[in-house]
Parts: C-alpha cells; structure tokens; sequence
DNA sequence: ATCTTATTTCGAATATTCTAGAAATATAGT
DNA sequence: ACTATATTTCTAGAATATTCGAAATAAGAT
C-alpha cells in the first residue's frame, strides 16, 4: 500500500463519527446496515450522515448497494486488513526483529 | 482503547508527512532520530516540522528527549500497538469468526 | 558576553473539514 | 398521478488544520 493512501484511508476512519459508523459496520458484517438504521443509532442528521459516508466511500472503506428503498452499506473488510498490514509492517514487525521478544 | 482516542491517533498519523514521520521514526527504532535529520528527509521548513511533530507527540505517538543541543524523536511503539489491536479486535478477529477462512 | 547551531513559538494567510437546513431525487405503494 | 419513505445534493456558515516566515528560546563553544 502506498503512504498517500495508508495516509488518506487513516484520515478517513480518524473522526469520531465515521469510526463509529466503521464500529457499526464491523459489528452488522456482510450483511451490512441501511443508511437510516446508522443513523437512528448516531442520532445525527441524514445530510450530515452522508457526508461521513461519503469520505468511507471516497476512501474504499465502504460500499453501498440498493435493496429496494434503502441503501446498504458495507464495510471492505479487505481494505481495514491492508491497511493494519501496513501498520503492523511499519511498526510491529520491526520492533520484534530488534528486540526479539515482545 | 476509547474511540475517540483512537480515533484521534488515526486522524494524527493520517497526514501523508505525519505518516512519514512515523515511519522514519520507526525505522530509526529506538535510537530515535534527530529533528534536524528528520527535516532533512522530508525537506519541509522547521516551523512546519515542529507543527506536525506536536500533533504526534499530544497524541502519545511521538516522544522527545534532549540529546545536548538536539532533540531526539523516538516513536512510542505500545500506542501504536494497541491502535493496531483496536483495528484488529473491531474488524479481523470479527471477520475471521465469521467466515473461519481467510 | 557573543556566536553558532538546533528547535520552537508567534502570527497570519490559505485551505480543508464539519455541520446541518432546505430542496431535490429515488423507489415503491395506492 | 400522488403520497410516503429513504437518501442525497446543494449551499453556506463555523470550526479546524496546514503552511511557513520572522522572531524567540535552548544549549554549548569560543
């Protein structure tokens, strides 16, 4: 993974309220949840609520997909586990090469 | 780890310099690097360095300590750790219980 | 004391993000 | 066609972040 993208996928799920959609996301899993449901649950105006949705989306951290009347959105799995590979990479594998233990 | 903690560690190191920060620090292991020598990396001015390097240290990734006339930067590994563990418990560890595979 | 190197603080301009109301669009039921 | 529900787009004000020059401070050498 690049660093702009590590960088901008990091800045998107780094706000409190688009981590708890994330959160919430996690938890429905590949079923996922309609943008209404997320919303009951953050008590936050819809246009508000899209916009966060919207920085998910741009980044590739979520996906949405029509049922009917309703938006579901999903979380990309794939992306939130390449990202922490980057992470640990960067971090945790090189500390445990220098310090052996830990 | 508190959401918004977490959530405040993303937002930090999601700055395509700040992460660059990081991983030079985390390259740099436990010796730490210089700010000078940072700056000289990224080739930004010292007042924009010093801006960035404060957003790391209030958000407990970055430790200083003088070294004479220079300051030492030294990444604190445990914070990023547990980021990484949050990510992990909200996400990998869910997804692997759920399709066992993977 | 003065000088040099290293780094920060101050201040201000510019840019980006956040928030949310009002209006618009999408889908389906009657 | 009309209504209801679901969600987005538009718009704009407020808040926050980014950038960096100039001046200030820190530590040590002469």
């Amino acid at each position: 993974m690049e660093l702009d993208t590590a960088a901008n996928i990091l800045a998107r799920i780094g706000n409190p309220t688009r981590l708890r959609i994330v959160r919430l996301l996690v938890r429905a899993g590949e079923d996922g949840l309609p943008v209404g449901q997320i919303q009951k649950q953050l008590e936050i105006p819809g246009s508000t609520l899209t916009h966060h949705i919207g920085h998910l989306k741009s980044a590739g951290v979520l996906r949405q997909q029509r049922r009917q009347a309703t938006l579901i959105c999903t979380i990309e799995y794939d992306v939130i586990r390449e990202l922490v590979d980057y992470l640990t990479e960067e971090c945790c594998a090189d500390a445990a090469s220098r310090d052996d233990a830990a």
